[in-house]
DNA sequence: CGATTTTTGAGGTGCGCACCTCAAAAACGA
DNA sequence: TCGTTTTTGAGGTGCGCACCTCAAAAATCG
């Protein structure tokens, strides 16, 4: 037999069609006893509801808001630019994707917006954030007022969002580490491990996994403290000048979060470009042009227009109950060197 | 307005629904005149077709049919899975995807088959294939008949694919070579090339993009001469045995084709494990377990459920007369190293 | 010019589903 | 028990499109 449909499935489990739709759609005024009916009809036949059909029949395109922090980051203009361009290709497949921005430091300014969101202004959240105990109950009242969500780049662990779409940042740490230890020559190195603040949310986790790869297979190397650039050029150059007098043998350096125009030119000034080893994080127009003009070793990063699509993909498939091909929604730590750009 | 459907484009270029209709689906019948109209008239209301709607209308499947090469090397068998896994995922969303194996020594194995391919029996044809003659003509004999079809792993460049999806194997061996020049410790060193031959088809290209990458940025290590193997273990442990012997100062192995397990053994049984940077190519069992144990450096493969869901959607596109996000197709050139595998 | 061929229009049907209304049936309460 | 509430059924409409038929109109030809 073909596909079962609904008419299939109401003959199976000998309701009417009327009573299959209030139950797949999960409308009031059906008795427990007939929903357990129509759901092991379900089975029985292996109904699964044509997502082509249903999204014409309702008409209404998917929703979407994202909801990305402002600032001028070159990361963050990247994951906007990827929200603009997924937008517009999405259009075709009747999505209708927001970008909505927040003032990120605010921890409230967040949970304002999101407390607006009803099931009809939205099928479906996506957020972009740093979670706070403000942040983390709007999001439970939006999915307690039967809207999706799903947390991307870091996670939103106890704010119970149906997903998260990023990457291990431990992992991706890790992965960082074992690069960096494979690229310095045998035998005692000092490392240097740099962030920004403002989209550091997961250096925690990827300073742990440094630390852990080159503790187990590079114990000869040194990893000083992390050196804080707190957003601010100056800061960070200072800093940087620092270490590096400090540290006249020092022979890599890992940029966990921005800041890598600054550095890139710190270096270039001092001489030093070639002599460190270089790995930096996320793909941007500084870190490409690092790793074209060989100033960077590797970039490790994510694919920000997978993230999107998977967002949205799986926000769908939460909204219509289906399936969510896991694979496909992996996101994978990627290492780039000037060789594998595009 | 909201989105224009076939009635507004029938309002718009002044002529009746079936003529847009036969415009759009290009049926016989129709002046040139009017289907210029019908065209002009979709570009200034922009028109585009409800790929929803459309599909359920045309209540048929969207057929395609995977010709993979039969053989059990690993890759090979990965490939397969691959396919299989996708086609079980494909099934929601109204595609059918076969799966049909040929004997890849043959030149006239696959354009056999393909002959009797006709736009009624499938709607598109994945090809991973090695270009012959006779495979070229039969390729271009089947999109004559209006049969959509891409190439992937290995391109077919002559045979008029409509798209090829996989990556580029001269940049897969700079990314190797570069790969290879930073982990290698300063100074002089020799490196050995290796390669089965069966998913070998693209090891000159890699083998070429090695050279360079080493020669651009690391004169100063020596490449033998490639190691091949034949598909027969006892050739490449004969092989690779003469190799390490002649040179016991070799310092890296880049293993572009099979035949990793048959290396990894050798190398154990000789105590040379550590002290020889391996890299190697296509994520198996062989290669997983190699970077997990810490026999291989690094691996550099491509997502092959990507490769195929990506050419589902580009025969899809290419059958709907839609574009192409190129973004979303581009097949990325991965490194793995123990700590992103995951 | 009429006869023939080509092109166009009008209209209908159904894909699988969502959503709506109204009435009938069943369950429930007092 | 009867009246009230809850649950179910029957039936219809439309989403945007593909595909079909038949007749009318226009273009073409001798």
């Amino acid at each position: 037999m073909l596909r079962p449909t609904i008419n299939d499935l109401a003959d199976a489990a000998g309701v009417s069609l009327a009573t299959v739709d209030r139950v797949l759609n999960s409308r009031p005024g059906v008795r427990q006893v007939t929903v357990d009916k129509v759901n092991q009809a379900v089975e029985k036949i292996g109904f699964v509801r044509d997502p082509f059909a249903a999204n014409l029949a309702r008409k209404r395109d998917f929703k979407v808001i994202a909801f990305v922090p402002k600032g001028d980051g070159q990361f963050l203009i990247e994951v906007c630019l990827a929200v603009k361009k997924t937008a517009k290709a999405a259009m075709a497949d009747r999505v209708d994707l927001l970008l909505e921005r927040f003032e990120g430091d605010d921890p409230h300014a967040l949970a304002g917006p999101l407390d607006l969101i009803t099931p009809d202004s939205a099928d479906g959240v996506v957020i972009m954030g740093l979670e706070t105990p403000p942040l983390r109950d709007a999001v439970r009242r939006l999915r307690a007022r039967g809207v999706a969500t799903v947390a991307i780049i870091s996670d939103l662990p106890n704010s119970g969002v149906d997903y998260f779409i990023g990457i291990n940042n431990l992992a991706a740490g890790r992965t960082a580490g074992t690069l960096m230890g494979k690229m310095l020559p045998q035998g005692r190195a000092k490392v240097a491990v740099m962030t920004s603040s403002l989209q550091a949310w997961d250096s925690l986790d990827r300073r742990l996994g440094f630390d852990q790869a080159l503790a187990e297979g590079f114990p000869q190397i040194e990893v000083l403290a992390t050196i804080e650039g707190h957003d601010d050029p100056g800061t960070l150059d200072a800093a940087l000048r620092r270490v590096l007098s400090a540290h006249p043998d020092l022979r890599g350096i890992y940029s966990m979060g921005g800041g890598n125009r600054v550095m890139l030119g710190l270096l270039a000034q001092m001489g030093l470009i070639g002599k460190i080893r270089i790995i930096a994080h996320e793909l941007t127009e500084t870190t490409r042009d690092g790793l074209r003009r060989d100033q960077l070793d590797a970039v490790i990063t994510q694919d920000l227009g997978h993230i999107i699509r998977s967002a949205i993909r799986t926000l769908r498939a939460t909204r219509d109950q289906r399936p969510i091909m896991a694979e496909q929604e992996r996101i994978r730590i990627e290492i780039l060197v000037k060789d594998n750009l595009e």
